[in-house]
This record gives structure tokens, sequence and C-alpha cells, in this order.
DNA sequence: CACGATTAAATCGTGCGCGATTTAATTTTT
DNA sequence: AAAAATTAAATCGCGCACGATTTAATCGTG
């Protein structure tokens, strides 16, 4: 008989990972509430804050998601009154997605949304920043990986 | 007119920790496909064969993760032949999962999935080590801060 | 003992993620 | 210029997550 494994979870990165995103979604999830946004909703609308209209597909790349996950989300999102969708006038394949003047407003309200979820963290901003560097280049080494395989 | 944001998608650690979640699971996806699980069924699987016979609420807390996820993620373990569940006899209210032979038998195949997962990190031990251990101290912090908010 | 409170699972609805496929527009090749 | 290849979105199905509610068992207090 196999006894007991010796794997436990907390040696797992993966796992630490995960739990951690759990973690993070309780925090912001009642400040979303307020704002009426999901978590990858507001991912979006960074996004478009930052640039607005961007197509689906160059939004999917910032955001490593595809047009399967944003378009249902950004169709929310245009529901809800924060964005509109048109179809490139140049290329017809494309949707620019384009912020409405409720969804610039938005900017404002979820502006402390940063600064709430830092402070829940419990770190200073070197060790935020020193964590966040090494998650991009573990991320980056990931999908090199996955690249090679595929 | 509000110009374009200074917020930026690489400041925000909850992003790197969401983006770099999904780069874990474009990793594993080939890995447990192979074997017949999804990741949070892999997890499951890794609690009972630490500690067989656990009840649906303790996997949860080692998880973070409760009945309403767990329940129908387990039954389908239960329809792969994986697992078995049992109310407990001592307290009806407990649902005890057991692992059967053929989820016994998984361990093996899954055995190479951490060193899999660990090489396409690209990291050495000791930085994965430190990763892992500034993670679960984030995830402490968080959970503190949204009980403290609850 | 009884009745209200608590606890454990289960159920339901919604919104991601994502593999696979489809549709339509554009580009490349012949 | 027509056919083939590529590209961008959209659609579909499935499996999480999770808030909210329900059901059933157990516990605690009077």
């Amino acid at each position: 008989m196999t006894g007991a494994s010796s794997l436990t979870l907390d040696q797992l990165l993966c796992f630490s990972i995960y739990s951690t995103g759990h973690a993070f979604n309780r925090i912001y999830k009642p400040l979303f509430d307020r704002i009426g946004l999901t978590y990858p909703q507001y991912l979006v609308m960074v996004v478009l804050w930052q640039e607005d209209g961007q197509t689906v597909r160059s939004i999917g790349k910032k955001l490593f998601l595809e047009s399967n996950t944003l378009t249902p989300l950004i169709k929310r999102l245009e529901s809800a009154g924060f964005v509109s969708r048109n179809r490139d006038r140049e290329d017809e394949r494309q949707v620019r997605v384009v912020l409405t003047q409720k969804g610039r407003k938005l900017q404002q309200d979820a502006q402390d949304v940063p600064r709430c979820v830092f402070e829940a963290c419990g770190l200073d901003l070197d060790e935020v920043a020193d964590l966040n560097h090494k998650l991009v280049k573990l991320r980056t080494s990931l999908e090199n990986a996955a690249d090679r395989t595929v």
C-alpha cells in the first residue's frame, strides 16, 4: 500500500500563486462591487484608460486573454454603458472598443482601488516592486516554456 | 477631458499574480489532460494522497475553497472513479472523501508533474523557495485584511 | 426534553478562462 | 483575378469560483 504522500501543497509554487490570486479576489471584490465591475472587467478598463479605442486583440495581448473570453466580457461592459464596440472601418475583421463618457468617468470612482489593495498586502513599496518583478520574470519563463512545448 | 492614465497593468501586483496563474495553467494543462484531471482536481488529490478520508470541509480549508466549489468538483472525481463519497457515520452532516484503488494508483502517474512545472519556471530551488515564502506571507496578510473588513 | 442556533453539504445563478470550431474579412500565392 | 492561407471575432461547451440560499444534522441553552 502506498503510505501518506510527502508532497504537500505548500511546496507547490503554483498553489501559492493560485491561492494568493483568490485571496486578492476576496480583497477587491467589495471594491469592484461598489463600482459595478468584476476584476477582469476592471483590467480591461485599465487598458482602455491607458489607451482608448483599442481592438479586442490588442487588449487581449496585454491581458493574456483571447476573444473567447473577451468578447462576452466586453459585451457586458457595453451593456453596463462603459464602452461601445465598433467595427474598424479600415479592417472590418477588427472590433474597436471605445470608452463612453460613463466609462471615462468611472476612472475617478476606481481611483483608489490600487491603494486599497496595496494596503491590504501589508508590504512596503520595495517589497511589492521586488515581488512584482520576480513574478513578471517567472511569467515570462513560463510563457517561453509553453511556447516551446506547443 | 481626462488624458491617458498613468496606471499601467505592470504596476499592479494583483495582475502579476493573476497573469502568472494563467501562465502556470498553460504549462500544466497538457500534463493534467494526460492523466484526466484538471488543476483544482489535482489539488484535491494531493490533499487526499497526503491524508485519505478527509471531509469536504477539511479539504476546503487547505485549498481555501468551499462546498459550493468542491461538491461538484469531487462529484466529477467520483464519476472518474478516483474517489468515493460517504457520509460520516458519527456526524451525518459531513461527507468523507475516500480514495479508490484507481485514485491511489493515479499518484504514480502524477508523480513527475511537480518537477515538470518546476523546470518550466526557469528558477533554481532557492529562488522558488524564496518566492513561495513571500507569496504565502502575502496571502496571509490578504486574508487577515479580508477578515478585518468583513 | 425542546427549540433556537450553528454547522456541513448541496444547490443555484453568474462570470470568467479556455479548447475547439465557425464566420467573415483580408492577405498571399499562383 | 481566383484560390488558398491567414487573421480577427464570435460562438459553444465545460469546469471552476463564489455569493446567496436551502436542507439536514448536531449542538447548546433554558
